[in-house]
DNA sequence: ATCATTGCAAAAGCTTTGCATAAGA
DNA sequence: TCTTATGCAAAGCTTTTGCAATGAT
């Protein structure tokens, strides 16, 4: 059991082992290379960044490993390929996005005032994009459910 | 009956007439003018467009009433307060909206090969709006629902 | 007669791209 | 070694805005 075999330190892999591995496939399985700002790009949303958009990403990587942001531009394509990423909406016009990767599928609540997001789960949603693309003769691939308002801080102000 | 008296001629003003006043009644109301390149903009919208962008509907208008893009850029928020528009979807950078006055909600499909839109209405997803509203103490403005796919024209091509 | 609105052209802001250099495989 | 990827700066695009002229009330 104390033999000098190189076992994965469990540790230091951690529980991002799984989707970062994901992605690595995803980049040499399509003939892209893993690189350094790739790896850090990935790492960061994995760890940080539920919902983020290109300046958040920009500015949390730029201390320990700066990417440019062309470079994370030209990222996003490839993490959404390879299904780390979705685009989620737009605001102030430019995109926000969310991570994909080890979380359930879900819908979102939009606060019109202070601009937070809430999420939920309905099941339903998914047999309802069943039944309408069946109806439809679509072959779907996806969908998405927003519900915008007030949020109940947000009701509680006096403005 | 044959008096001089100016009657509304009702052919002029067409099945048009109650979505346009509607929205002279908001301009006036919030004290906003009406103007005839805003008139142009809706009235355009209303009679051709359920579906378009800034540069279908600039294009549209060059004809008969020109009206430059800033004029259309400063309207549009006009008319989706007014509740005449909504935004639907971005595609390739730009937004695309859709008519509201006058027809009833539904949600979109869209072909991500031919990029078409379909529609149809599912009366569940109002009831989802409310019971999850009311779950999060949420107070909902309004949803939106949409599939991507493929649809059944794209999904029969070789390619 | 006021003051909002228009059109033009310039500015903004996000995203993309050309090119020389760096670095995976 | 051979190519793809990176960074920088420039370019692209849609949308916004400043300002003088126009027009609605």
């Amino acid at each position: 059991m104390s033999e000098d075999k190189t076992f994965q330190p469990l540790g230091a892999v951690s529980e991002l082992g799984e989707e970062m591995e994901a992605f690595r496939f995803f980049l040499k399985s399509n003939g892209y290379r893993v690189t350094k700002e790739r790896e850090a790009i990935a790492e960061s949303i994995l760890k940080n960044h539920d919902h983020f958009d290109v300046d958040e990403l920009y500015l949390s990587l730029r201390v320990k490993t700066p990417v440019s942001k062309a470079s994370i531009y030209r990222a996003i394509p490839l993490m959404i390929d390879s299904g780390l990423l979705a685009e989620v909406y737009l605001e102030n016009g430019h995109m926000h996005y969310e991570r994909v990767y080890g979380r359930e599928h879900h819908s979102h609540l939009r606060c019109l005032s202070c601009h937070r997001i809430f999420e939920f789960s309905a099941p339903e949603l998914a047999q309802l994009e069943k039944r309408v693309s069946r109806q439809e003769g679509f072959k779907s691939e996806g969908h998405k459910f927003e519900i915008w308002g007030f949020c109940s801080a947000c009701q509680t102000e006096k403005n």
